[in-house]
RNA sequence: GGUCCGUUCGUCUAGUGGUUAGGACUCCAGGUUUUCAUCCUGGCAACAGGAGUUCGAUUCUCCUACGGACUACCA
């Protein structure tokens, strides 16, 4: 039965595209959504007005529908909710839980440089009516801050983490509303929460000293605090928290590379979470299916490409060349244009089982379509001998003139009973073949190629390699 | 500096008060294959260190070390 009271959000700032961090945070959202058949809820948290872009928020919207992660109602933004924000600031002043605090930038510099210490010192947080009413005629400046407790502890219980205890004088008298009088991200986000009935709170690990200070806020403004869980993060090769100095690190960039969005969805679960079992294949309802939230790693991850290569491969063999073709297409629309469908479902299929991601079928597939232009120097001195090789692929040419139906049987055949009849081992003729007409030294089945391309063009490639190879080869040796 | 969190093969991880500490990726060696890839078989490789509790600790406790996050009128 649908439980319509567990409601999550992904909350992303539109200060950038969509990264490997905020993609799983976003799945583990919505994989727990899922799974309990709760919603799903995504606000855009633009109260930076410097940082914030639009284009920020195009992107990141298209590259959750590209994940397949799709959320409940209309997109939620921040900054069309001032009213909500200010009458929240206005209501924890008026009930003396936030005070005005008119400390200038540089003084609260001056004191933190002078005892080292990190902390506000606290030097308006019990002022008189009238040092406060003195600073409000000369119209001075100042932020909201929020009145926080000084004794006992702070705690709450972390899904992944457990519980997490805090003194309160460890934590300042932070800043709710800036001397422009706009919110901050401490208090919007309480509030945004709890106005979005958000049950559950699913955000990454770097949030916890946040959560600490928006219970304050819970606390102060009689909301009810939600669960929590933070997700441990995501690293580096160098054990650094991913980002920009890592290369690729964009949801897009991904996309680019020809990864499947399940694929990439899958490799992002396995980071910092697993069944309990030896899956680690799995499909996006598998891990609907499975997700739990318990099982959710402490200890944050490594971010493996290799993984994900051998991951994506998997998915590409278990997937159907229709949907290979989708996504090749999606990737570059001009692909196989000349040919039909069919024809290009073939390739796909030989393709299947050597291609880690959808850019290696554009990348292997050139010989399908059109004559090598560029030969494997390396196979060439290897398989291709002029004194020898030469004659042997004329022979073949005539031989494989004599063949009737074309297809890889009788193309496998025929050249097996030529090479029988000459006594010539299989691999002087297979080889050179597979050069002259793919221009590679590995591939697909030689005769399955060959069936696909079709009789003239395979003997045309061949007539081609007779005349042109061996200058090639002397080409490269005379430079 | 302070606070919080973490630490099992290089990486992702399973796991238990007594196990030959399991799997996956990578890598290496074989086999299959016309080639490449797939696939199959095998191999390398880990409980950060020190105390304590215990008959026995990788597992429980504490300390140390190391790593990370946070410590903004950013989110």
């Amino acid at each position: 039965m649908a439980n319509s009271k567990l409601r999550v959000r992904f909350a992303p700032s539109p200060t950038g595209q969509l990264h490997l961090g905020g993609a799983r945070t976003a799945l583990f959202n919505w994989l727990f959504a899922k799974h309990h058949n709760g919603s799903f809820l995504v606000r855009i948290e633009d109260t930076d007005t410097l940082r914030s872009k639009d284009e920020f928020t195009h992107q990141i919207c298209q590259s959750m529908k590209w994940l397949g992660l799709d959320w409940d109602d209309e997109l939620i933004f921040q900054s069309k909710r001032t009213e909500l924000y200010l009458a929240a600031i206005q209501s924890l002043l008026e009930s003396g839980q936030a005070y005005r605090c008119f400390a200038t930038k540089d003084e609260l510099d001056s004191y933190r440089s002078m005892d080292g210490s990190f902390f506000y010192p606290e030097i308006w947080r019990n002022r008189s009516e009238n040092d406060i009413q003195s600073e409000l005629d000369k119209n001075s400046p100042f932020t909201i801050r929020l009145k926080t407790p000084k004794e006992g502890i702070i705690s709450f219980s972390d899904e992944i983490y457990g519980s997490i205890k805090v003194d309160n004088s460890e934590i300042d008298d932070f800043i709710i509303a800036r001397s422009d009088g706009s919110p901050v991200y401490n208090l919007v986000v309480v509030v945004d929460d709890n106005d979005m009935k958000i049950s559950h709170v699913i955000r990454g690990e770097d949030h916890v000293a946040n959560t600490l200070k928006q219970i304050y806020i819970y606390d102060a403004l009689d909301y009810t605090i939600p669960v929590f869980a933070h997700l441990p993060m995501i690293l580096g090769p160098d054990k650094k928290r991913l980002s920009k100095r890592h290369g690729a690190t964009g949801v897009q960039a991904y996309q680019a590379l020809g990864f499947t969005s399940d694929a990439l969805l899958n490799h992002l679960a396995l980071l910092g979470w697993n069944p309990g079992t030896e899956q680690d294949i799995f499909s996006v309802q598998d891990l609907i299916k499975q997700f739990d939230i318990k099982r959710v790693q402490k200890k944050s991850a490594v971010f493996d490409i290799q993984k994900l290569h051998w991951i994506s491969a998997q998915h590409i063999m278990a997937l159907s060349s229709n949907s290979i073709y989708d996504s090749i297409k999606q990737l570059n629309p001009s692909w196989g244009d000349s040919y039909d469908k069919p024809f290009l479902l073939s390739v796909i299929e030989l393709l299947k089982q050597r291609s880690k991601t959808i850019v290696d079928f554009i990348h292997t597939s050139h010989y399908f379509f059109s004559s090598p232009t560029q030969f494997d120097k390396k196979a060439m001195r290897k398989s291709w001998k002029p004194e020898t090789t030469t004659s042997i692929i004329e022979l073949l040419i005539i031989e494989l003139n004599t063949v009737l139906e074309w297809n890889s049987a009788s193309i496998e055949k025929s050249i097996k009973n030529y090479a029988e009849k000459n006594e010539i081992s299989l691999g002087k003729i297979i080889q050179p073949t597979r050069l002259a007409i793919s221009g590679a030294s590995g591939g697909p089945s030689l005769f399955s190629i060959m069936e696909l391309i079709g009789k003239n063009v395979c003997i045309s490639r061949l007539n081609y390699a007779i005349t042109h190879f061996p200058i090639i080869e002397s080409d490269k040796n005379g430079s």
